[in-house]
DNA sequence: AGCACGCCGACT
DNA sequence: GTCGGCGTGCTC
């Protein structure tokens, strides 16, 4: 029987809102929804995802392309299905996209959905002991301690901070094996073992009073769960976690790029007898395959993620939770330009499972949400053992005498509290976002300002590898001695970055030890480890960093903490940034204080009348106070959560092209707009950085009252730039939700 | 997005 | 003649 075929729709990597249909040579059924295809699309072999068996078409059947079947059943769950037909008509990005986004680059690249080896390491067969007591290296030990309850995967040791170094060693002594792991066929809720490995620790009331919300909610539902910094909102998840596998279903937490410590991983792994899978940007694209047929084949039962675990397969999934939703990293900003919070949203409701939502800083749209009834809130307020709070003060710069501290960011009232504060034994922590030496320079003679040639940006000054570098498109340039302009040799550096700041501490405080942590200080997991390590052990009492500093991190001595440069985030076009402004500071303030001591935040400022920085210090006034007044703010404004936006983006090589272009489409619209009630659309500017990496961007913003409207405008959009086709070298997307400014 | 097709100018 | 640059249109 050769003349047996099945029609399906199949959605292909290519920006087209249209499925295509293909002929598959056996007969096949339902089941091979979400299984993957080759075809031969528009004279190019292609892998796309089957969307609909036996599909009504309008087609010549005797002229349809046969399409090879690459897995013998659907591997891309309904569930997942249903949220990508979601996302790709919510965000207007094609399916077939969609499909490319959510999944793994092997399966992407038609490799075959199975496991190859899997290195792990297991107790040798006779220990021989006398060698173990030798054995002085603590990660040594706790290797050997953790492989006391079973083989476990090399990814697996790493992820818990654990270097290979340290494996080999004991490889090499003989008394660790090294083997490939068969994986047994065994469902994590099929083992005989207690869910549990370790006992915790009691919750509080508070913790309790979650817990039991949560884990009595067995259908869809959102929660946020609203607990300040060192509240356990961790030990809260956990618990939960615990009862949704005990009723054997799996569970999905993503957590922000920033957060992929050791610690994060570690406490899961400790905790659960249940396997534990993990997705993220520091693994292999076979690591991050394996990871994806462990919960798809329902091996493991708990997968942390970042945002692109959301896509992961999980059968019977019973819970899905964000940690730090409000952090910028769950929204994707390319591609497919979706945020993990709305489709993790939309997942749990397919799922109908509850989503819980975590943050002390939640974001203005959640907090919205909770307003409307859309979600329900449950607080933590009780710091674990009784820590306090951290105090805030302001130190009015205007005050402060011009001394060469101040030029290089520190006022001298801060020099003498971190004086004072690591004479006493304690650490201080000084945040400042801006990396480098210095933010630019300029000539003294003739006002010239380096700047980058394929970018409208300041370049930076680096000084220990001596170059001025771009931020924006990461090129570099080796340190001017004058003035391309007037050859003028007096260049000045204007504005201090982490580098400066750091050399000055050192200086200031030649016998404290001073850690500085942003990226160039800080480019691997080992050198963030060391510095850390010498923070814990007291080697070392001043850290100053970057955002790396303000999370997930935890630093029991510190009592002071600096904030160097609120200024510059205060007056930002972008009417987000007063939301992210508290968030960050109140995230920052978190890490001090969590010992027994009371924490201070000194905030330096000019701008003492400034009424975020007020309420800041008001310690009446928390968090949400300020979300409340931003969130008033927004709606007499008219902005987001109170409206819907999207950006219309374009950009070229050639600027002309990209504005005539997007003046186009401006005309064009402007004659469909008035079918849509209660819509703005902005005339045509330049991005903030029109040019970026020689390419020239242009934008329009549309603002509407209701959602609907703004997805049914969208389609109307995608549609005129379909039908006109791009020019040569013009490039277009729509930005849905956008949470920068461009 | 890719790629083929076709139109037109430049050059052996 | 014919090579190649780019605008146009199609992809089951």
């Amino acid at each position: 029987m050769n003349n047996t075929y099945t029609i399906v729709n199949v959605a292909v990597n290519r920006p087209l809102f249209k499925e295509f249909a293909y002929k598959v040579e056996s007969l096949i059924g339902e089941e091979c929804i979400g299984a993957r295809v080759q075809v031969n699309f528009a004279h190019n072999n292609q892998v796309g995802v089957i969307t609909k068996i036996n599909p009504p078409i309008n087609f010549d059947e005797s002229k349809l392309k046969v399409a090879k079947l690459l897995d013998n059943k659907g591997i891309i769950s309904d569930d997942i299905i249903k949220t990508l037909e979601f996302g790709s008509k919510y965000y207007q990005y094609p399916l077939g996209q969609c499909f490319n986004v959510a999944m793994p680059k092997l399966l992407r690249d038609g490799q075959k959905f199975s496991y190859e080896d899997i290195p792990a390491l297991k107790l040798a067969s006779t220990l021989d002991e006398s060698k173990v007591a030798k054995i002085k290296s603590l990660e040594q030990k706790q290797i050997l301690e953790i492989l006391k309850t079973g083989a476990v995967k090399r990814k697996e040791l790493r992820e818990r901070g654990i270097s290979s170094a340290s494996e080999n060693a004991l490889i090499k002594k003989g008394l660790v094996e090294l083997f490939n792991l068969e994986v047994e066929n065994q469902k994590f809720f099929e083992s005989d073992k207690p869910v549990l490995k370790e006992e915790p620790p009691a919750p509080n009331f508070e913790q309790q009073n979650a817990i039991l919300i949560i884990s009595h909610q067995e259908s869809f539902k959102t929660f946020l769960l609203n607990g300040i910094t060192g509240s356990g909102k961790t030990e809260v998840y956990l618990r939960v976690i615990e009862n949704v596998l005990k009723k054997g279903k799996a569970v999905l937490i993503l957590v922000p790029e920033i957060s992929l410590t050791p610690q994060t991983f570690d406490r899961f792994y400790r905790r659960f007898n249940v396997p534990v899978s993990s997705m993220h940007s520091a693994l292999s694209d076979r690591e991050r395959l394996d990871a994806y047929i462990d919960m798809a084949t329902s091996k493991s039962g708990i997968l942390i993620g970042t945002r692109t675990a959301l896509f992961t397969p999980i059968p019977n999934l019973g819970l899905i939770v964000i940690d730090e939703e409000h952090d910028s990293s769950f929204k994707q900003s390319d591609t497919f330009r979706y945020h993990a919070r709305t489709l993790a949203i939309m997942r749990g409701k397919i799922n109908n499972c509850p989503v819980v939502l975590g943050s002390a800083t939640p974001s203005l749209e959640t907090i919205y949400n909770v307003q409307r009834g859309l979600f329900e809130k449950i607080d933590l307020t009780i710091r674990a053992g009784g820590a306090l709070l951290p105090k805030f003060e302001l130190i009015d710069l205007r005050n402060e005498p011009l001394t060469d501290g101040l030029k290089t960011g520190l006022c001298e009232s801060l020099e003498n509290e971190i004086g004072d504060e690591t004479a006493k034994g304690n650490q201080v922590l000084l945040f400042l976002n801006r990396r480098g030496y210095a933010h630019h320079l300029v000539c003294h003679l003739c006002g010239h300002v380096f700047t980058c040639p394929c970018c409208d940006n300041f370049l930076t000054v680096h000084k220990k590898n001596q170059r001025l570098q771009c931020h924006v498109c990461e090129n570099f340039f080796p340190l001017p001695t004058k003035c391309p302009e007037c050859g003028n040799e007096e260049l000045v550096e204007q504005g201090f970055g982490t580098e400066q700041v750091c050399e000055y501490l050192e200086h200031r405080y030649p016998d404290i030890g001073v850690e500085r942590i942003d990226r160039d200080s800080v480019t691997t997991k080992s050198q963030l480890e060391t510095k850390l390590k010498r923070i814990r052990e007291g080697q070392s009492q001043i850290m100053l960093g970057t955002q790396m500093l303000a999370k997930g991190h935890d630093f029991p001595d510190v009592t002071l903490v600096g904030i160097l440069d609120v200024d510059s985030s205060l007056f930002s076009d972008d009417f987000r940034s007063q939301e992210n402004t508290a968030q960050l500071l109140t995230q920052v303030s978190g890490r001090s204080g969590r010992g027994k001591k009371q924490g201070r935040v000194i905030i330096q400022t000019h701008h003492t009348d400034n009424q975020l920085i007020n309420q800041l210090i008001d310690p009446n006034c928390d968090y949400l106070t300020i979300a409340n007044g931003l969130l008033e703010a927004r709606k007499n404004m008219m902005l987001p959560p109170y409206t819907s936006q999207a950006f219309l983006l374009c950009n070229s090589a050639n600027r002309d092209k990209a504005f005539s272009f997007i003046n186009d489409l401006s005309f064009k619209l402007s004659s469909i707009k008035s079918k849509f009630a209660n819509l703005a659309i902005t005339s045509v500017m330049s991005d903030k950085m029109e040019k970026v990496q020689n390419r020239y961007h242009f934008h329009m913003l549309v603002t509407s009252l209701e959602r609907k409207t703004l997805s049914a405008f969208l389609i109307e959009v995608r549609k005129l730039v379909s039908l006109d086709s791009l020019p040569n070298d013009v490039r277009f997307a729509i930005e849905v939700d956008p949470i920068t400014m461009y």
